[in-house]
DNA sequence: GGTCCACAGGAAAGATAGGGTC
DNA sequence: GACCCTATCTTTCCTGTGGACC
């Protein structure tokens, strides 16, 4: 059944690409000056989650790379290396330049300094969901580092732009912006029948991923998740057809795979209060920090709490609605 | 209209952990 | 091993906002 599983992973990135060809010439003509080792345009993905933001700049880059000789890249998702530090030190990487930085003694200045005397060739950096940095000044530090040139991916372009400074702003606002929506039907079943095609021996049948399609709802994160959760049962029942049942069956689970990546990077605290706000549907903010303080043997303190909250807000987990007296959370559509 | 209260969020200080240096 | 430096997390303090109540 599976016969190469890499493809139904979600950070795969395949060899040619379904439906994005626009965005695909946007983001090239953006990096070509690369290949006259001249900086690239500064370019701004925006889109929804599962829209195919990361893939397309990873198939890009990726590109770049094959026609380039001389060309470094490094891909850094911002979610994770959200710290000015963390970020900084991921772009360094790129170049071999942490040697001997070490993680908690090397002043975030001198990964600066490192990083404009930076003398190699052109360098293309990928800023994966770059509206969760904490301190966006990095992006203005980037932005006048000679030789180096930005993909900046985000999903709402005013998230971006609220958190920069009008300096930065206003320079921004003259790169090129590559807008992706999320993926109709008839586009996503492609993606599917792509990814059966390469990656699966197995018989199966496009009405049957057209329904994975309609289900995943635009997200080809939650489409593919459940594409694997279904390939993965067949196999293991030995079955050699993927029929409609079986990703109907699969459905719940390639949601929850999604899903569980998110989860997977709350702290035991962050996790417990949204266990408390899955079982409560909506929940205002005295309540939840009570049930939190009788659940946790060392519960932190409301303010921290609040930037708790704040954080998973801003990871799509939870939607805060209501200002001051009237705030309610509760779990965030799909969750 | 005045007061109280619950809440959000910024700023600054404190606590902690990890690594380097002597 | 003691001390220093730094990043990160947490707490404390504070201000602003807006609904409820008198």
């Amino acid at each position: 059944m599976i016969r190469d599983a890499r493809v139904l992973q979600p950070d795969f990135v395949p060899r040619e690409v379904e439906h994005r060809e626009e965005a695909v010439d946007a983001l090239s003509n953006a990096l070509a000056p690369v290949a006259r080792g001249e900086p690239a345009e500064t370019a701004l993905l925006f889109g929804p989650s599962g829209a195919g933001k990361t893939c397309i700049a990873q198939y890009t880059v990726e590109r770049l790379r094959e026609e380039v000789l001389d060309v470094v890249t490094q891909y850094v998702n911002c979610w994770q290396n959200y710290s000015r530090f963390r970020a900084l030190y991921r772009i360094l990487e790129g170049v071999g330049r942490t040697v001997d930085v070490h993680r908690q003694s090397t002043p975030k200045d001198e990964l600066l300094e490192r990083l404009a005397d930076y003398e190699g060739p052109p360098y293309v950096v990928v800023l994966d969901e770059v509206d969760q940095l904490e301190d966006t000044r990095i992006l203005y530090d980037l932005y006048r580092t000679q030789g180096l040139s930005m993909v900046c991916i985000a999903n709402r372009e005013t998230d971006l732009f609220a958190g920069l400074d009008d300096r930065l702003a206003s320079r921004l606002h003259s790169a090129v912006r590559v807008q992706f929506d999320k993926y109709g039907v008839e586009a996503l079943t492609d993606i599917l029948e792509a990814r059966v095609e390469w990656g699966l021996e197995a018989d199966v049948d496009r009405e049957a991923l057209a329904f994975v399609a309609d289900a995943a709802a635009g997200d080809a994160r939650v489409a593919i998740g459940i594409l694997r959760s279904a390939a993965r049962e067949a196999d293991r029942a030995g079955a050699d057809r993927l029929t409609r049942e079986r990703f109907e069956d699969a459905i719940p689970e390639g949601r929850k795979a999604v899903r569980r990546a998110s989860l997977d990077r709350l702290t035991p605290h962050q996790r417990t209060l949204y266990d408390v706000i899955a079982e409560c549907g909506e929940i205002d903010p005295g309540e939840l920090y009570g049930q939190y303080q009788e659940r946790v043997e060392e519960p932190r303190t409301r303010r921290t709490v609040r930037n708790y909250l704040a954080k998973m807000v801003q990871y799509d987990l939870v939607v805060a609605s209501g200002e001051n007296r009237g705030r309610t959370y509760r779990l965030a559509d799909g969750t």
